[in-house]
DNA sequence: ACACGTCCCGTAAACGTTTACGATCCTATG
DNA sequence: CATAGGATCGTAAACGTTTACGGGACGTGT
């Protein structure tokens, strides 16, 4: 089967009829329409995408950027996979189709949606990883095509967004530190280059200033998110003479790690320290004590992810456009056992 | 920025000679040449993937289809996105973009590769997480499409296909357990409707026959590869009366649910019972006993399929067409502690 | 009988590229 | 001087689809 020309003289019917019929269009009688999808059906017709996408100028497709750096491949720990089922279970009803970009480490991720936005391959794009600063917005923004963020950023000029709601994960857990006995907290996160990083750090200062705490930057270990950096999160900290009594860890693969080291040197989690990690991953909960940390859906943060995105496209939106949407994505306390035990009281 | 036409009368040069300037053509002085690739470079121009697609049937694009089922999402863990360096390597080089192809869990994977296939977004495609019985093999070769298999599977078809070595991974652990002393080696692996449940479990049965040693089914449990997995896989185990002495573990993710669960009555790992992991992950080496398994450059092993794959596609390949290409790619042993003990020597 | 509206369909242009073909100019060679 | 041939460029067709436009057939109301 070749093409939409070819189908047509075999049913003996117009090109363009053809093309009405398969569409759904008007115009186009009942029974015709019946005759016509049996045909493709039976020929195994499918319309080439992109003699479609030349014509109308949209591919029905859209892109999850990823950048998949050394960092992330150690730690995101099919983060991705799952958001992605929440995207498509949205996005199918629609028709669209979803395919992740994943950019090369070697390249510069400008250039690179610079690239993929040029090749006009998807009709809108989801960026993720947000850098502090993220010249990625500015494109976007120029060339009008539809996108979201999954991340905030300084330079986001207002565009749509939806982020973890770092805030919230590290307020609870210094309230819950402080409720327990703890005035030594320590906090781990990546470099403030990137958002995350930044915003973290943030907000646990804010919270420890609520409880007129002091910050002690020796308390903010920058470390990479993976079992290594856990243990040296650890390492560092062993180190200090004025050792602190508990620690907020970002990504719980860190507590494998951070448990392993602080063993080492005869310190129980959960007896002789506090940790709570964020965020929950199957994992924690074999941890030995269970890790306290934080959960979500990741599945309905994609769902949401997609809702906005699309609230955002015209062809998908009745009152477009309507306004950007800026979404902070709750979490869950989960309580384990490796924060459960009243400073000063040892079991 | 329209298109090449707007360039070409921009620059005062016919359309035809701005195509051939562009895409390092003869016939065009190579003085107009820099003309202009400084003009779009300036202008800001990128051909329209589609046009051009629709011109010479091609897209530039290879797809890598993962399914990312439930099963999948909690233990590839990054598989892919190691892998997908190691295919971006060598075909950036190539100017060719890859695009993830994810299959939603609610659809048939046959009928997703079926649409995308006949969307013509890409012009070679990389299945992954075959089965053992698997439609899309006969579906690929029907339709000409030059493609790779990440898994063997028994419908191949003489097609090319590159897979881990099973078989030399079970065969390398039962010799080393059978060393050490062990009679009765228990395996875990996934169903074996999944290839590698079924290569899996079929190497251990022969090994088990080369030392003359008669296989128990009670032996090989059938279950999730995650942390869930192995709790149960221990659960399984100790309900039995004839308990096994040594456990050869697929995933090493699964080891810390095993390790854990047995814990809780009182066998320890590395000295109770012998414990051997097979995919090496960072983690393994944080266990207490670090865990003896079995690794390999994932990014390599990418780039060997990203050759292959090139190697059957005319516009990338001088001998076309060439043999089909199936490589069994070896891991290596990393000796841990999890199973360094003499069978009846207790430390 | 006439006007008019509805339903259905065919025609052809347009989307942005690439490329086969032919035209032009210039130089070297006889 | 005639001619061949290389270098460089312009012209136009083709890729497969969608869609604006117009036209024929038919029914309905005046």
């Amino acid at each position: 089967m070749k093409g939409i020309r070819q189908l047509a003289e075999h049913l003996d019917i117009s090109i363009g009829t053809v093309s009405r019929a398969l569409n759904g269009k008007p115009d186009v009688n009942e029974e015709t329409r019946k005759r016509v999808l049996a045909a493709a059906e039976q020929l195994g017709y499918v319309a080439n995408q992109s003699g479609r996408s030349l014509r109308q100028g949209t591919t029905n497709v859209i892109g999850l950027m990823i950048q998949s750096s050394r960092e992330t491949v150690e730690n995101s720990d099919n983060f991705f996979l799952t958001v992605t089922g929440g995207l498509q279970s949205v996005f199918s009803r629609h028709k669209l189709d979803l395919v992740m970009l994943p950019c090369p480490h070697d390249e510069d991720p400008y250039e690179y949606l610079k690239r993929m936005v040029a090749r006009r391959i998807v009709d809108a794009l989801i960026i993720s990883e947000t850098q502090r600063v993220d010249k990625r917005f500015d494109l976007l923004a120029k060339t009008k095509i539809p996108f979201v963020a999954l991340g905030r950023s300084l330079s986001d000029g207002n565009a749509s967004w939806i982020d973890l709601d770092f805030d919230g994960v590290v307020n609870s857990a210094v309230d819950r530190l402080v409720a327990h006995g703890h005035r030594r907290i320590a906090i781990s996160a990546p470099s403030s280059d990137i958002n995350l990083g930044f915003v973290f750090v943030e907000g646990y200062r804010r919270a420890l200033e609520r409880h007129g705490i002091i910050h002690d930057p020796a308390l903010v270990i920058r470390a990479k998110s993976s079992e290594q950096g856990g243990y040296q999160v650890a390492d560092e900290l062993l180190r200090l003479e004025d050792r602190p009594t508990a620690v907020i860890l970002i990504y719980e693969l860190m507590a494998i790690g951070f448990y392993r080291r602080v063993m080492e040197s005869g310190i129980i989690p959960g007896r002789d320290i506090a940790v709570v990690g964020f965020r929950e991953a199957p994992r924690a909960k074999f941890l030995q004590p269970p890790l306290t940390c934080f959960r979500t859906s990741l599945h309905d943060l994609g769902v949401e992810l997609a809702e906005i995105l699309l609230s955002g496209m015209p062809a998908y939106s009745e009152e477009y456009p309507g306004k950007t949407r800026q979404t902070i994505w709750p979490l869950e306390l989960m309580p384990g056992e490796s924060d459960a035990f009243e400073l000063g009281t040892k079991k």
